[in-house]
DNA sequence: GCGCGATGTTCACATTGTAATAGTTATTAT
DNA sequence: ATAATAACTATTACAATGTGAACATCGCGC
């Protein structure tokens, strides 16, 4: 029974990646989406790790795709992301946004 | 020698506190302003802990105040956001905001 | 002196993030 | 048929980040 409070840095990116990719979210996908978008280098371990844990906490769900699509390997495994998942993620961007609200303007004059 | 690749979720938060508060971001000061701004409850011991961490990376610097100023306790320490604080904290907004571009039109259908 | 309020500090632990490595299975090459 | 390759998922052990509880310091008013 984890805590589930705040959403970390990398959940964050994490989420938002599988809301981009819509139903296009599995494991290699997310990866590139984050380099691509974000520009932000993730193992693909740390990808599995995380949405399996946000998966118990009921931010994601998972399910396996058809067995073979002409290619070899592990069936993919699909995620999309749950409303307490969205909500979590809006509140993290609210968060954020209240902070830095007013702060743009001080730092260009440096 | 911590490796210092990304800001965590708190690390962000503490430093947009130390910038927007300028000469006055102090432990104390710190706690009251996430709770505030952002609506988020933060433990001392994390703030003081997240900023010493930081502080070892060279991302703010701290200075205790004068020993009394009409009060008792220890003397305040007041922190500074270092250049290199200001750049990781823009980048981690970068990625952010990259991510969610696009999202926002997509989340009112819902 | 004694307690109170306003600080800062430390420790032990829970949560979050990563590197390294192994496992699965269709297709292609030999 | 067998082996190599490609495209995936999964686990383990560890490093980094975040928190709760408890303690330490010191001026002020009684």
């Amino acid at each position: 029974m984890p805590k589930a409070e705040h959403l970390g840095e990398f959940e964050q990116l994490a989420l938002l990646a599988v809301m981009r990719l819509a139903d296009e979210a599995y494991g290699a996908k997310i990866q590139a989406e984050l380099e691509a978008t974000a520009g932000r280098a993730a193992a693909i371990s740390s990808i599995y790790i995380t949405l399996t844990r946000m998966e118990k906490k009921g931010l994601v769900r998972s399910e396996l795709g058809p067995p073979s699509e002409g290619r070899g390997g592990k069936p993919r495994r699909y995620f999309r992301i749950e409303p307490e998942g969205v909500e979590a993620l809006q509140g993290s961007r609210a968060q954020l946004m209240a902070m830095w609200s007013g702060l743009e303007e001080r730092l260009k004059q440096v």
